[in-house]
DNA sequence: AGCTTACTTGACCGAGCGGTAATCTATGTT
DNA sequence: AACATAGATTACCGCTCGGTCAAGTAAGCT
């Protein structure tokens, strides 16, 4: 075997990600793509095979990555979204990952489109909902949720107060803003942040 | 005085301010401007000095618009919310005009950098956040609100469900989902849709 | 040493981008 | 009829885009 990669091809996946994930496909030129990764253009195209397919594989190792941090809950329900929630807020006053979620930046970014990564991206999203669906079902069971509001609807609360939070935070930073969102939700079932 | 103009400066605005509304602004070419209007580039250009310059004007000419169809609000506020809610939902149902909020598109789109362009998006946005403050503060005046939640979390939660009805009807348009989301809202003040 | 193999590099491609400016054309005025 | 004025048109600008490819180079093998 003759001559070595002189890198890492996970360490370029990510740095790959972290860049689109802040700028979107689109305003993400190769030429930023080169700088960041310090790959050069061939490299970068030998390795991966055009910019679509790096994004694909920068979807799927961040879809990893949130599936590893987030989804996983032996936990109680309820201990679950509200630590999933002060986590959420954490993260999006991180002036480091403040570039909110970016499954939902690339449903946002190819909702007008009907190409492969808005197909993907939907798909991405789906897996999120079921995973708070079966929270929320778990919340029911264990009689958390307040009468006054109906499982379905509160799937949907806790579906759009994620969204909020994770896509808001990238122009309007302000903890409060962010915790009063999350209590709006987690007042139906007795908790708060 | 020579020659006339052979275009309404009015309604060539408004088609590129649909256009930028559904595209985004970096995704929206000259060339889609010069298709959708009718008027050659040098026309264009010269009644609009910069493509910028014109997104700056479609921005200004829809916030008028939401000013006159959505801020006015002599009625009872528990009405105002509510049928605001509803026509919210019907606006983003409806697939010609399933494009968002092309303010909250804006601040989306602009707030990883600080151009003009994501100032005047961010400035706009708190012209909104205001108009429900005051709402807000009625609904407080005339005790509509439940005791259980305050006027700030509550104006928090009206603005995050705005935005999760407007940008997230973008890929998610199901009236239910959409309905409980302002529902959430809604329960707050003993309404519903 | 020389060959083979795989990674690296940089020059290059056509296309499309935002923007310009000279020319053409239609109209009111004298 | 001739001119002045302003809108319409189009050829063109430099630049950047995503993508390709041939030449260069570092390592293992015989």
């Amino acid at each position: 075997m003759p001559r070595y990669k002189e890198y890492d091809i996970d360490v370029v996946l990510d740095k790959a990600l972290n860049l689109f994930w802040l700028k979107g496909y689109n305003q993400t030129s190769l030429a930023d793509l080169v700088e960041v990764t310090g790959l050069k253009k061939g490299s970068l195209y030998s390795e991966f095979s055009s910019k679509e397919e790096l994004y694909k594989k920068a979807l799927s190792s961040y879809r990893l990555k949130t599936i590893q941090n987030f989804f996983t809950t032996e936990e109680n329900p309820r201990n679950y979204l509200k630590n999933f929630f002060s986590r959420l807020i954490d993260e999006a006053l991180d002036s480091e990952t403040s570039k909110g979620c970016f499954i939902l930046n690339s449903n946002i970014e190819f909702c007008s489109s009907n190409c492969d990564l808005s197909h993907i991206s939907k798909k991405l999203f789906i897996e999120i909902e079921n995973n708070f669906f079966n929270v929320v079902k778990d919340l029911v069971r264990l009689k958390y949720l307040d009468k006054s509001i109906d499982q379905d609807e509160f799937h949907s609360l806790v579906i759009g107060c994620i969204f909020s939070i994770r896509e808001m935070s990238r122009f309007k930073q302000d903890r409060k803003f962010l915790t009063n969102l999350a209590n709006g939700v987690l007042k139906y079932i007795g908790d708060e942040i």
